[in-house]
DNA sequence: TGACGTCAAGATCCG
DNA sequence: CGGATCTTGACGTCA
């Protein structure tokens, strides 16, 4: 296939990275300041530029800005003149972000624009110009969206989208140049959203999994409202944006899930012909992205990266497919991407194998033990002596391990997923 | 009035 | 005292 195809569909992930282990900060409003809240600002800039950094260095080009980037930014506290304080940092942050990556935003559930309270409503407008104020500061064109839903009910639905398509039509021409409107969960179907477009203008995005649990009672299959919810955008606003997630098992319906199952997330593109750019929603964030990447792209140099993260963790689970990979990573002319995100997908949710987990250990064991002291040995042989076999022993080696880490640092198992467990469960 | 969802702050508990 | 764990806050709608 020609790499044209392949990259018909981009994939891109939200807010958070499970590989940054810098966060961002805010406060309790009333314990807010001007000078924390300069600090606050300080550090969250520069938290968004290490997120930037790492997408650059991994080539992906899709990312959504975190809404927490400015703590309070639309709420009006204290009067401090921001943008304009740190217009350095914006201006570097446009520099990395710029004819790279397609950056987005999406204020939240609460941000609701045909609400019967006006205060609320303006409230929701100060937001908007907050979004917006940040998309402008970081350089986005009319391709950089703003994602918002329609809001609540009411009662009396055309009443309520009658209001939306009110107050949207009477928005500057700034704010509707990025907005871009999402079907819900509960309230707002693909149609309503598709009948508000009509009205407005405004490009839609088509949530999958919203969609599986609030259809419209118009019977059509997934791929016409995709389609119809594609004919909404012109070719100023760039490709189409749709988001993707899975039902997380046995969790309220709407959870996402843990990982993208990469095999489900493929027969979802194999029905689709039109170029997408894709938005996750999912727990583990850039790891799914990275991981699709890698099989849309064919990128070896991806599977390569995403191989050295996995494989401690890998092995202390299933050494059978630990060796699997080993196996498909020989020959790097043929190499099954497909059947190493399986691999991933099938060892992420296994538990640490008792056999398994001594073997990893003390593979881990071998980038230390030059470096440590006498007790340090001793009390590593201890602790693997006295059985790593039981699943608590085993964790409480790997928190040695993780110990011994901090102590000795080394880049190579900072990176390595037996340290950076993304399914919380499972360690 | 509490549930809903999401994240980290803030509080508290443990050894 | 540091680390782990629990609770709260911020937002608006709906039952």
């Amino acid at each position: 296939m020609k790499n044209e195809e392949l990259r018909k569909f981009r994939v891109g992930y939200a807010c958070l990275n499970s590989d940054v282990k810098t966060k961002y900060r805010t406060c309790r409003q009333r314990n807010l300041t001007i000078e924390k809240w300069h600090e606050l600002i300080k550090i969250n800039l520069s938290v968004l530029k290490e997120m930037i950094e790492y997408n650059r260095k991994m080539k992906l080009s899709m990312y959504r800005i975190s809404s927490d980037l400015i703590p309070f930014g639309s709420a009006d506290v204290l009067d401090y003149d921001w943008a304009n304080i740190f217009q350095k940092e914006f201006a570097e942050l446009r520099e990395l972000l710029k004819n790279r990556i397609r950056f987005s935003m999406h204020p939240g559930q609460y941000t609701v624009l045909n609400s019967l309270s006006a205060d609320v409503v303006e409230r929701a407008l100060k937001d908007l110009e907050y979004h917006v104020k940040v998309m402008r500061l970081l350089g986005a064109t009319r391709k950089n969206k703003v994602v918002l839903h329609i809001g609540g009910i009411y009662g009396d639905k055309p009443s309520a989208i009658k209001r939306f398509v009110e107050v949207a039509n009477g928005l500057d021409q700034s704010i509707l140049d990025h907005l871009i409107i999402e079907n819900d969960d509960r309230s707002y179907n693909i149609k309503d959203v598709l009948e508000i477009s009509e009205q407005t203008g405004l490009p839609v995005v088509f949530d999958n999994l919203h969609h599986e649990i609030n259809l419209p009672e118009e019977s059509r299959p997934m791929k016409e409202w995709l389609e119809a919810a594609g004919r909404t955008w012109q070719a100023e606003d760039g490709r189409q944006i749709i988001h993707y997630s899975q039902q997380a098992e046995g969790k309220r319906t709407g959870a996402h899930s843990a990982t993208i199952d990469s095999q489900v997330f493929l027969q979802f593109l194999d029905s689709l012909d039109e170029p997408l750019d894709i938005m996750l929603e999912v727990k583990d964030k850039n790891r799914s992205t990275e991981k699709l990447q890698m099989i849309l792209n064919k990128d070896l140099k991806m599977a390569e990266r995403l191989w050295a993260r996995q494989k401690y963790s890998m092995l202390s689970r299933s050494q059978p497919n630990y060796q699997e990979v080993r196996q498909l990573l020989k020959d790097k002319t043929n190499v099954d991407f497909k059947r190493i995100a399986e691999l991933f997908e099938q060892t992420e949710k296994l538990a640490h194998s008792p056999g398994d987990a001594v073997n990893a250990a003390d593979h881990v064991w071998g980038y230390f033990k030059k470096q440590t002291t006498d007790k340090e040995k001793n009390d590593f042989r201890k602790l693997m002596d006295s059985g790593i076999s039981d699943s608590d022993s085993g964790r409480i080696v790997r928190k040695y391990l993780t110990k011994m880490l901090k102590k000795y640092p080394n880049g190579y198992l900072e990176e390595s997923y037996y340290f950076n467990e993304s399914l919380s469960d499972n360690i």
